[in-house]
DNA sequence: TCCCTCAACCTGTCACACAGGTTTGTTCTT
DNA sequence: AAGAACAAACCTGTGTGACAGGTTGAGGGA
């Protein structure tokens, strides 16, 4: 375990706080640890670095909060894998402190999300394309129950930027969902009639079987329709 | 204070911790707490949460490494502005345990700076422009000099997306920087010669002369172009 | 070979203590 | 009246020791 100093990105923490999360980053990178890789105990890194037990935990929970390691009861911690928790932390926290805007989050998702169904169409096997389009259906199917419509809606943007095979456009898709569930509702309800709600459920049947298709063209000009309808319901709900 | 559970991402740590983290989250959006405002300090919080001064240590040190809180010695937490560290230490993560490849991330940066380019040539003020514009004229002045030259090139990239007046933008693009440290030399030395060195400050300069003139299709075509050689030459250089 | 038990190991929480830093209020000087 | 200096109160970062409860792996028995 090497104690030298990496330099990076400062983590909020005491000094020493900060060198341990430093030698516990170089641990990792310098033995090529994957997720699930076990990392030393609290007690045995504690002594190697000659910290008290208090500075190891510190260190620890605060990667633990960045999901960088995986820490429970009973066992030594390992190497996490990534997940949209952080991001999506991150952005409950900037929307409700008036940091970002839910219009600004949109703008984000239609850039993002435009580039993910093209991708999706170009990558997607069969049985991706079958899970996208089962999505679509779930959401006409379940259109009385407002939601699991959203939960359908949710997970049939997020497998699609998993379909795009592309890590990190699923990390960012992924995060959106704790701020869409705060404002999917109100969208929704905002809706004059049934009539313009089975229009938003068409536009992510287009979406699926553009996908299905295998046109990046059209899954992404689907995309975009459906982004500019959805974010004009929502300003019009006065959603800023 | 309210102790009522906020049903939200789970943060990782005990049963205990993960309930100080949602009272405290609870208490920021109850209170429409903007950042610089202040948290009650640890000892008090233990006090009324009936818990320890540890698990609220725990707490805190996990909104902190989250940046969703400001800790320091002597004085008590504040609610903290977000920050592009938190995504940036989660991407070079994921990059040294091998969940996220640069040229996914390239591909992301592409998606999202052509946006951001296009959002700066419509949004910008002559200060904006002419801050973009000084940092490709340092660029070239600075050549001989790859270690300057690379915190330029980082510099422009972010100018412009903050100038994109999206703050999602600039949190994602800001989070590239890290990574890019590692990466940027390998580039510029896998170029042939000057030459393509000159040409790639040459893009740069393009981008900042569309921003400048208020062109956003211009803008983003030159980002696009910026990128497309960019990436060629890392992958010549074996980055995957 | 599979299942159960148990010992060793491990983390989450608690209480207490101390070093060093910050904030606030009061007093003094200009 | 405004600014500077000082001290007390408040506050966090780190350390120590203890205990409750959970996990893991080895050994033994069916």
């Amino acid at each position: 375990m090497s104690t030298s100093v990496v330099e990076r990105e400062d983590s909020g923490s005491g000094a020493l706080t900060g060198q341990v999360i430093a030698a516990v980053t170089a641990h990792i990178h310098a033995n090529h640890l994957a997720p699930g890789d076990q990392l030393p105990s609290e007690t045995a890194l504690a002594a190697q670095l000659g910290v008290s037990r208090t500075v190891v935990r510190e260190a620890f929970g605060s990667m633990a909060a960045l999901r960088l390691i995986d820490v429970g009861t009973g066992r030594r911690a390992r190497v996490s894998a990534i997940d949209r928790s952080v991001l999506a932390l991150v952005l409950d926290h900037a929307v409700h402190t008036d940091q970002i805007s839910v219009q600004q989050i949109l703008d984000v998702r239609r850039t993002i999300e435009l580039r993910t169904a093209a991708l999706a169409a170009l990558r997607r096997d069969a049985a991706d394309a079958a899970r996208i389009t089962a999505l679509a259906v779930a959401m006409r199917e379940d259109f009385a129950d407002a939601q699991r419509v959203m939960e359908h809606d949710i997970a049939f943007h997020e497998t699609i930027a998993r379909t795009s095979k592309n890590p990190m456009f699923a990390l960012i898709v992924g995060s959106f969902h704790v701020v869409t569930r705060q404002t999917w509702p109100v969208g929704w309800n905002s809706r004059a009639n049934d009539a313009e709600r089975w229009h938003m459920i068409e536009g992510h049947e287009a979406i699926a079987a553009a996908v299905a298709t295998g046109d990046p063209r059209a899954a992404g000009s689907a995309m975009a329709a459906h982004f500019d309808y959805s974010v004009k319901a929502l300003v019009a709900a006065g959603i800023t």
